[in-house]
DNA sequence: ACGTTCACGCACCACAAGGTACGTACTTGC
DNA sequence: GCAAGTACGTACCTTGTGGTGCGTGAACGT
């Protein structure tokens, strides 16, 4: 995990700095329920790149926050999980499920459960 | 508030473009403390750029997030609160408060507790 | 042979986020 | 006069996020 600053104003400033943005947020969410398989990851989030995922994946696991396991056959079985620092942000990612899920049937937009 | 997309596949992707970046997070993160004048926001966040800070309380605004009442005299006292929608995510931001807190303890990075 | 699967890597690009350095206009105090 | 306060706006620039379009190599199925 790479700092960029040394100090901090807020500890939620910094927290947002160590998750990463939209999709490490979005991956973390996914992964809240457990762990995924790399694919898994993929079909549950069709509006982002295989390079970006990929990208957001090696820095969360960087920033401790997933583990990668790969059973190291061809083509490799990789599986990402929380780590137990990050299963802590749980309660956080459940309010973002629920205020998001409110807020999109309230504006009419629609939300594919996949989840 | 303009949706960028006309569907999302997970509610956490949708709340995190609602809500926006980094920026965005952490001034909700100081409102939910209560509402608070530009400046002391300002002063709040001295890491960010007043361009910027007056972007994002724009956008949050437009987000229906934030609310901004001023005594429209000169110079001008302006006010910034949640509004009873963004105040639904303060579980959240204690969280990512009470997480960022620990995590930067742990690294040893310094937060000034100003938020 | 080709196509599909798996999980990536590389080259290149567009645009949003975020910055710096000014500016605005009024009021108050030195 | 200048400086400071208030809360912004404008022009221009840099960097990060996220994208497209390829490619890798092994195994399996048609």
């Amino acid at each position: 995990m790479n700092v960029r600053r040394t100090r901090y104003y807020c500890p939620v400033e910094f927290a947002v700095e160590v998750i990463g943005g939209k999709w490490a947020v979005v991956v973390l969410a996914h992964l809240k329920d457990g762990e995924h398989r790399y694919g898994e990851l993929r079909r549950r989030m069709p509006e982002v790149s295989e390079k970006v995922l990929t990208t957001r994946l090696r820095e969360l696991e960087d920033a401790d926050l997933v583990e990668r396991t790969s059973d190291g056959g061809t083509p490799p079985a990789v599986t990402y999980r929380l780590t137990p620092e990050a299963a802590e942000l749980t309660p956080a990612l459940r309010v973002l499920y629920d205020w998001g899920r409110r807020r999109a049937e309230h504006q009419g937009i629609p939300i594919e459960p996949v989840c």
